[in-house]
DNA sequence: AGAATAGAGAACAAGCAGAGAACAATCAAC
DNA sequence: GTTGATTGTTCTCTGCTTGTTCTCTATTCT
């Protein structure tokens, strides 16, 4: 639905003093502040904004006219926090969201951490590189995970899966591969991408 | 269909203006702005552009004049090639262009590169990896920049600028410095960040 | 001369914007 | 509860804006 030139002015009156007025106004307070002396005028264009999707339709208990959460659509993915071997993932309070290339993408959900160490060193995962991860709890041997172990700690590692153990191998001439029970290695997603900030 | 002299100069205007209006002009707004005083006259010259496909069509509920929508503006900055230690840029033929985070731009504008070879290995850039850099003619010790040698190899390195030298460092063991006069080295980016791709 | 282009201006219909009246639901105070 | 003010809603009426169509005139080019 198109807006009329009246109706636009309208709405970004509203935009514009979203905080100003401590409660909705009604149509009353919008008259008087945008020089209308009639509320069935203004509950014209109210109504056409309504119908736009830009304002809350009102109903019995609830007055005064809000605007709609726009919610400008979230792009990207959500940055969720650093991953540091052996610890469990330590999440970011209020979830942020990174523009990433299609390119990283894959096609179930991806997230973003940060790499916290260097037991990838050797694979070009530097401490403070953001990985992308997709969701997925399996992967292909030699592929780079996200694994859940004890249901404690979280590692970023090359994986190999045999029957009778999973083998978590660090890119890192200092460190050792790990050996475990498949029962208690649960894989969280795979490594899609890497982004570094030279900042 | 050819636009006589009159229809192209006004389409010029629209495109020119086309940000300047808040709200889709009305003709008499046009005519105004382009001098006119009769609103026939413009409306015999937007008629042609909109069937000229260049203007959309005025329906009952949507007024005002307002150019077709001209391909979305391209988002991201441009991919242009690839480089390799020694050899000039790569270009590919249609830049692409890649959305990329803010994190990683800086303030000048900023371009896609992928990287060939290892030359780099050891700062944690391999072969394939996509780099993103900040165009600028000037880098301080210790940056990785793309330095153009001799007008004609472009290389990706760690620089560092002595008075009388310039000394290009790979990050390979297997590999030596390069020193050179400061007069035939020049800087054409630094880098800012970088993306790997694990597909 | 004839055609194409450009503009001015009149006239008309549809839509837009506002005023104001009237009505019902809600809320606040007595 | 009753009353009165506030508020959302619907309706009609009026003036203005806007898109559109017409006719007429001037200029340019072939």
């Amino acid at each position: 639905m198109q807006l009329t030139k009246r109706q636009a002015e309208i709405y970004h009156y509203l935009l514009d003093n979203a905080g100003h007025f401590d409660h909705p106004p009604s149509h009353d307070e919008l008259c008087q502040a945008l020089g209308l002396s009639s509320r069935g005028s203004l509950h014209k264009h109210i109504q056409a904004l309504v119908e736009a999707g830009l304002v809350e339709p009102m109903d019995r208990t609830h007055r005064g006219i809000r605007l709609v959460d726009q919610g400008e659509p979230e792009s990207g993915i959500p940055f969720l926090g650093s991953i540091a071997a052996g610890r469990p993932i330590e999440a970011v309070t209020q979830p942020e969201f990174m523009q990433v290339p299609d390119e990283l993408l894959g096609s179930s959900p991806c997230y973003v951490l940060q790499v916290r160490g260097d037991s990838m060193i050797e694979a070009g995962i530097l401490d403070g590189d953001y990985v992308v991860i997709e969701q997925r709890n399996s992967a292909r041997n030699g592929e780079i995970v996200v694994a859940l172990v004890n249901n404690e700690e979280v590692t970023l590692k090359r994986i190999e899966q045999q029957p009778a153990q999973v083998i978590l191998h660090p890119a890192n001439a200092t460190m050792e591969p790990m050996s475990y029970s498949p029962d208690i290695v649960q894989i969280q997603g795979v490594l899609r991408g890497l982004l570094r900030s030279y900042h």
